[in-house]
DNA sequence: CAGGCATTGTAACAACTGTTTGTTAGGACC
DNA sequence: GGTCCTAACAAACAGTTGTTACAATGCCTG
């Protein structure tokens, strides 16, 4: 079997291996140095191919921005479905996706931490696409907050917002060595449900 | 008593009104669209000047971003301090100093948001300058929860992560007509504190 | 009124930006 | 064997970037 009749088989174009590359490359520079300072000649660089080339990828660094943001929702959505799937109670449900967001995030697939980055001061336009993909994952938290077991004068949107700013900035601090990503998000979630006084 | 005497007193030059303005606006304008989308023509127009004239009062767009930066640090320092000075219990202070926080941020100056932006993706050579300044505001914090009365299997420094980030975090998302500010950093303590279970 | 200093304007610099165009090599298909 | 599609290169585009050197302005002091 020629390497072109499982391409077709599979519905890949041969060129699906070098958009992956450019998007891997391109979530990589993205992490590091933010979408502006991250040129279309540096990520092309990255992925041994000239800028001009990528527009047969990609039409426009726009989309590519677009692309690996999808993508990195894509690896964090499913990460967090299968760890909660079958799990009974609320708050074991809760720690479970705080554990998988947390994995994922710092298991080095570049594309997830891009879900984390501030987009409030990107232009407009991209801005907008951007929260629409973010608001889809936020849902998932949105939903298994709202499961929970409480009082009826606590804002729950609040609260979504109070646990997802500690587990998000973490990617502003965490380094490898200290306590384990998971330990991190099974701690967020207990103090929220415990307290400490 | 002409304008300029009474500069001459206070020990000022003229120019420090300028360079103030040319501080806010480009505060502005990093709160907006970021370092990277904001240039230095940009600054000067909002200012009422031509870009190349504002490398009389900074000499760099580093240093300007510094300035604000620093800015935004003093600002928000000072708001922490005066509403802690003379509180006795430690939950107390701890919560009073997250009201503060939340409405300096959002209390209508542009230099306090800055602190809250995620520089972990900013250029190496700035990034130092601006965790050097960041880390001596974190500290506040720091104090405020290592007073807690706290079982010992707390890790502090973990606590403190958290709690920033939840308060930081709110830049994401704030927008007015909702919870108060005050109401916000209030709430994320007490739930901090006391737990939800 | 003259001189000097503080402050701004003017104009240009080299480097870099995202994007477009024309072209080319190689393989697939009839 | 001719034709088309895929994928990439090469070179240029117009615009923007931070920064600089120099000239002009205007106020304050002597």
């Amino acid at each position: 079997m020629t390497e072109n009749t499982r391409v077709r088989e599979e519905g890949l174009h041969r060129s699906d291996n070098r958009r992956q590359e450019l998007m891997a490359a391109a979530a990589h520079l993205f992490n590091q140095r933010g979408y502006d300072a991250t040129s279309m000649r540096d990520i092309a660089r990255e992925a041994g191919m000239l800028a001009g080339s990528m527009y047969y990828h990609f039409s426009s660094k726009e989309d590519l921005i677009v692309a690996t943001y999808e993508e990195g929702k894509r690896l964090i959505s499913t990460a967090v479905l299968e760890a909660t799937d079958g799990v009974e109670d609320p708050w074991e449900r809760l720690t479970q996706a705080a554990i998988a967001h947390m994995n994922t995030l710092f298991g080095g697939n570049n594309f997830s931490i891009l879900l984390c980055a501030d987009i409030s001061r990107t232009a407009p336009t991209l801005r907008s696409r951007l929260i629409e993909i973010r608001d889809s994952y936020d849902k998932l938290f949105m939903d298994l907050i709202e499961d929970l077991p409480l009082p009826d004068n606590i804002d729950k949107g609040l609260l979504r917002l109070s646990l997802l700013g500690s587990l998000n900035w973490s990617t502003s601090w965490y380094r490898p060595g200290g306590q384990t990503p998971a330990q991190i998000g099974a701690f967020f979630v207990r103090v929220m449900r415990d307290g400490l006084a």
